[in-house]
DNA sequence: TTAATTGCAAAGGTTTTGCCGCCGC
DNA sequence: GCGGCGGCAAAACCTTTGCAATTAA
């Protein structure tokens, strides 16, 4: 069992440069001690239950900037939007953080022996790798602004 | 170059149980004949152009029909709402179809040589794998409602 | 003919935004 | 004290839904 006490936690949330408010160490405390991968509405009924002034739009905006420091995952929206595909032969896709754009991987598919078969019931349909990165012209960009000159 | 005319659109929607409409072939088609991943209101616009009495809505349920006769791929929206995660170690993630569950699995990571490091220029910061199928829950009440007896 | 499909508009639900007062640092 | 953060409510979006008219088979 982790065990991390509400120093760490506060320590974890300076590590990654946020200012620690209640708010943010009851949520993140909430995340952090479930396996549950909640949605931001799940979370915000959770963290009422001992704060219950605190307002949905800052579990969302609080949510956000921790994944945007790096502290959580987001497991879910890939993308803003629903996004289509013709091309039904297994692949891999490309997803620019910056663009959004996305684009096939001509990379070889995963062996399916790191599905888990029959592994704890889950029954398998199908399996879809996401790369997440810059493609080529955001990554120029990037760089052209980080060292101008 | 693969080619398609507008017979073998007709046969593909036909041999998903599609009826043909108008509609239908101009969004399949718009969706085979580029390797953009567009969102709905994307082929919107580009359909448009030939058939300006075409709706928002219509495409949108077209698209669904299509992705659930298994014609075409949706990429992104693995679950209804933005779902989050403390864990950060790299793991993969199982999500139910049914109930929209999200569990980690916890099949090794995937070697680094699929990625794809510089190829074609695309910078992988991160990868995530989703394996998608039913969780045990699902997996029996679905079982149990097809061989009732 | 009949069931499926379209267009339109309204509704639903999630997420973002703006603004001001308040709080962490 | 200052900049960042929280609360609140409105707005912005994306997507779904209902219904009447139309169309494919």
């Amino acid at each position: 069992m982790e065990g991390k006490n509400d120093k760490d936690f506060i320590a974890t949330l300076r590590d990654h440069g946020l200012q620690v408010t209640y708010q943010r160490l009851a949520i993140y405390q909430a995340l952090y001690n479930t396996k549950e991968h909640p949605s931001a509405e799940v979370i915000y009924q959770h963290v009422k239950k001992r704060f219950p002034m605190i307002s949905l739009g800052t579990v969302y905006k609080t949510l956000e900037r921790f994944y945007e420091v790096g502290l959580i995952e987001k497991v879910s929206p890939i993308t803003e939007v629903a996004r289509y595909d013709a091309n039904l032969g297994a692949h891999h896709h490309l997803v620019c953080l910056q663009c959004h754009s996305i684009q096939d991987a001509d990379t070889p598919i995963i062996d399916q022996k790191i599905v888990p078969q029959e592994k704890s019931g889950f029954q398998v349909l199908r399996q879809q790798v996401i790369l997440q990165g810059y493609c080529p012209e955001c990554r120029r960009n990037i760089e052209a602004s980080r060292a101008p000159k």
